[in-house]
DNA sequence: CGTCCTCTTGACCTTAGTCAATCACAGTGG
DNA sequence: CCACTGTGATTGACTAAGGTCAAGAGGACG
């Protein structure tokens, strides 16, 4: 498989960090404890499922997916982080998920051991943790139950900020409900995260296209017509 | 639908927790930080879904599930919990899930600001958290790419204690591979654990009988005959 | 013994997957 | 500048897996 082969690559000659704090400045949950910043280019590998678990990581800039091989080259991107999300905690002393970026990124790395000496810490893992089990919940409903059509309309709704969730307000304004999308995806890194195939998401967003819904500036730029509309083909209403 | 509206009844009716503390000891990580513990029947209802979340709980003895209902009547069950998960954390003031026994069940409770104060809760919390994470990842990859007979087998490896995760290591004897299972949960349950129908989760399980795989004593009373052998349909090898 | 409930089985249908051809676009090199 | 190549996305035709609907079997219980 292609994208396989290309990380395999990609770990020994592309994705290895360069070391060097960024330039801009940013916050960081995890700064104060020590540890360094690591700038990471697109579709470089954090680490691999399987590698000993060694280090805490905050995302602080960009987007990285975290996903699981089957052994026949099936993949499952089970999150989709975004800047403040704290990864790379195991329940093992395997890391359970290969962690690989999407856009070109910023990560706090911190040394694990941290983990158990600061009560701070604790705390921040405990609220990061628990918003992420928030979302994989929500995945796992996407995942076991959803249509197509939703497991899309999801996705995309998930990418508007303030909508969508149980305390929506709905449009701010009736007849100019529009909203612009960056995917930082492929097809293939949405279709292994909606558990779909490339072919279904594209044949997807094409019908939202042809029914007014959506609009495609590019495969990765897409602008929402009209977010309501949308959000009414999520299934949670 | 049918287990819907049975929940509604029970939350009025029969689901209300005894409030008397269980006979016989059962250790609790949690019972050092006070609150009581609680014994409830067969399916009855810890909380619900969109309840304001108040409590921490510990499953001290017995089996709950977790789920989410889709406004059509579509259930997804996220967790199935076993003695020593904890369980009610939000990161919103609501509940994300409802929380159903499947068995009867004894659960520690202590209030939820308890959470901030204790440093040593904390640290439980992030354990349990971690190891929680860690099998929604693997769900995620069951619901998201695998079959309806992958699902099932991966299912019911997951009630063998010691086998088909990384380090199994096989059979001890390899002409005595046998295992008593005790689902503790009806087709619909496991139907909506896996995403699957429950007409589905009949025919596969039928069918490994045919197979000779594995012995059906009573419907949620299932002997593995070559644990090795289901193993491999689990499309983890 | 009848009722209720869950589970099983069969027949049929729908959805999404598979396979393959084509398109679109960016980058490369003559 | 433009043909060539490679990659990702789209589209179409067909297939297969699992869902739907309906009927019947098997137990538990009053």
């Amino acid at each position: 498989m292609a994208y396989l082969e290309a990380s395999v690559i990609d770990h020994g000659a592309v994705a290895r960090p360069t070391g060097r704090t960024p330039c801009s400045p940013a916050k960081s949950n995890l700064s104060d404890f020590g540890g360094k910043s690591t700038a990471y280019e697109t579709h470089a590998v954090v680490y691999y499922e399987g590698d000993p678990a060694k280090r805490l990581y905050e995302l602080v800039r960009g987007s990285i997916m975290l996903y699981k091989l089957l052994p026949d080259g099936r993949r499952q991107v089970v999150e989709v982080l975004r800047p403040g999300d704290i990864f790379g905690l195991a329940s093992t002393d395997e890391n359970d998920c290969t962690a690989e970026t999407l856009t070109s990124s910023i990560v706090q790395e911190i040394d694990l051991r941290q983990v158990e000496r600061s009560q701070e810490l604790q705390s921040i893992l405990t609220k990061s943790l628990t918003s992420q089990m928030h979302v994989l919940h929500e995945h796992a409903v996407l995942l076991g139950r959803k249509s197509a059509v939703e497991r899309v309309a999801s996705f995309l709704m998930h990418l508007v900020p303030d909508r969508g969730g149980l305390g929506c307000a709905g449009p701010e304004d009736e007849e100019n409900d529009g909203f612009d999308l960056q995917l930082h995806m492929t097809r293939q890194e949405i279709a292994d995260y909606l558990g779909l195939t490339i072919e279904t998401v594209s044949r997807v967003v094409s019908d939202l296209k042809r029914r007014g819904v959506i609009r495609v500036d590019k495969a990765d730029k897409i602008h929402l017509n009209k977010v309501c509309s949308l959000c009414q083909m999520t299934g949670i209403h």
